[in-house]
DNA sequence: AACGGAACCCCCCAAATGGGGGGGCATGAT
DNA sequence: ATCATGCCCCCCCATTTGGGGGGTTCCGTT
């Protein structure tokens, strides 16, 4: 098994993650022609990577966060957990922030945009394989915030800034959540103009957006 | 320029359009070993597109809905207003039915999904080159569900009006719609206000809370 | 007793929005 | 030929909103 007689004495085995068949393609076709880097596996589900992180102990994953069955961050959780020997490059198609800055805490060790130039991620892949962690400038803003402002958005806006955004999502004014609540409009701006900053958004419609996306319940 | 004399003799010369590098890298991978069909160009958002569509005169564009700049369904709209002989395979993530639905109405001859194995897309291809109109057993449900489902108010919005909302539900401004949607801002109010007497509402965040509530997808 | 945080109120100003009017063009039905 | 509809563009103007200051209480911690 142990090949230590050749000029490039060890390869990085990679496994390739994602469920649309064409990215694994394109991974598949720019890694053919690195000398260094070599494809142990590729699948399309979270299933599936999870026994052949077990079988083959690749050094690195390409990691797309949305997955059937089990989705990129469970299977990241998993590798953390046990304790895996295997580096984590998030792949990520750049829109959902919020699984970035999740993924970042539960300790991945790089991310790649799907809309980088491939040689992009090869070149990610062997910075994460040196012990290096690396993500594009885009990403870095999403992760930075949460240093501020925790993850947990939700939690970290008080009660009366809930409640204030409860109604924002109804679709009501400025002048009538001043009414329902029985406080001046004005408060009503201050408490949005702190919303909004703790969500990262900067329109009232933005906010309602993340209130229906991520912390809706009906 | 015709070449007559040859075993095969036209190839069906593609544009492929996605913002996700990766993807085009994969399609050009799958797609050099076919000898009938020949990529003549690839591009990473809508603007490109257009340019090349004028430019090369493909028969046929591989066409992602989200892209930079001009999104994909502005792009099909583009094509079947100036008449282009350009036949439109839309390759999608399968996660916004919306689009799709939409994408159908202006006339793709064809869906393909990027989670589905690449030979189905090269399938595909050669299926719409034929002027047949192909799309995966899933994504005919998006399209058909619409004929029955039929609510009042939502069949009341024109095509262009659903698009415009659902931009406004996504936190988008006037000024960010126009630009997606390749027209004047002013445009867009106009719209709007349509939007706003047949839903009874009368500002945008209403509008969006009526949509995550009535015709919300997922 | 001093501190920070939450909730409350007020000012100002630029930008975005809502609401009304006026057109235009194309398509498809009557 | 006419009409209705959808889609596009432009004008004007009042209101709302977003973003920046400045404050005051009250409360729990330290």
């Amino acid at each position: 098994m142990s090949r230590k007689a050749h000029p490039h004495q060890k390869r990085i085995r990679v496994v390739l993650a994602d469920d649309h068949e064409l990215v694994l393609e394109g991974l598949r076709s720019i890694l053919q022609h690195e000398p260094d880097i070599e494809v142990v596996a590729a699948v399309t589900d979270g299933e599936q990577l999870l026994r052949v992180l077990q079988t083959h102990r690749p050094d690195m994953v390409v990691l797309d966060l949305r997955m059937p069955k089990i989705d990129g961050l469970a299977c990241l959780r998993f590798i953390r957990e046990h304790g895996l020997p295997t580096r984590v490059l998030v792949l990520t198609a750049f829109d959902d922030r919020e699984s970035v800055r999740a993924a970042f805490e539960l300790g991945a060790d790089g991310f790649a945009l799907k809309t980088d130039p491939p040689q992009l991620t090869v070149a990610a892949i062997r910075e994460v394989y040196h012990d290096r962690i690396v993500f594009p400038r885009l990403a870095a803003r999403w992760v930075i915030q949460r240093q501020e402002q925790a993850s947990p958005l939700k939690e970290r806006l008080s009660p009366r800034e809930q409640e204030v955004l409860a109604l924002v999502a109804e679709g009501l004014t400025n002048a009538q959540i001043a009414q329902r609540l029985m406080i001046g409009e004005e408060t009503v701006k201050f408490h949005l103009r702190n919303i909004y900053q703790k969500l990262g958004v900067s329109t009232r419609t933005e906010a309602a957006a993340y209130y229906y996306r991520h912390l809706a319940k009906s």
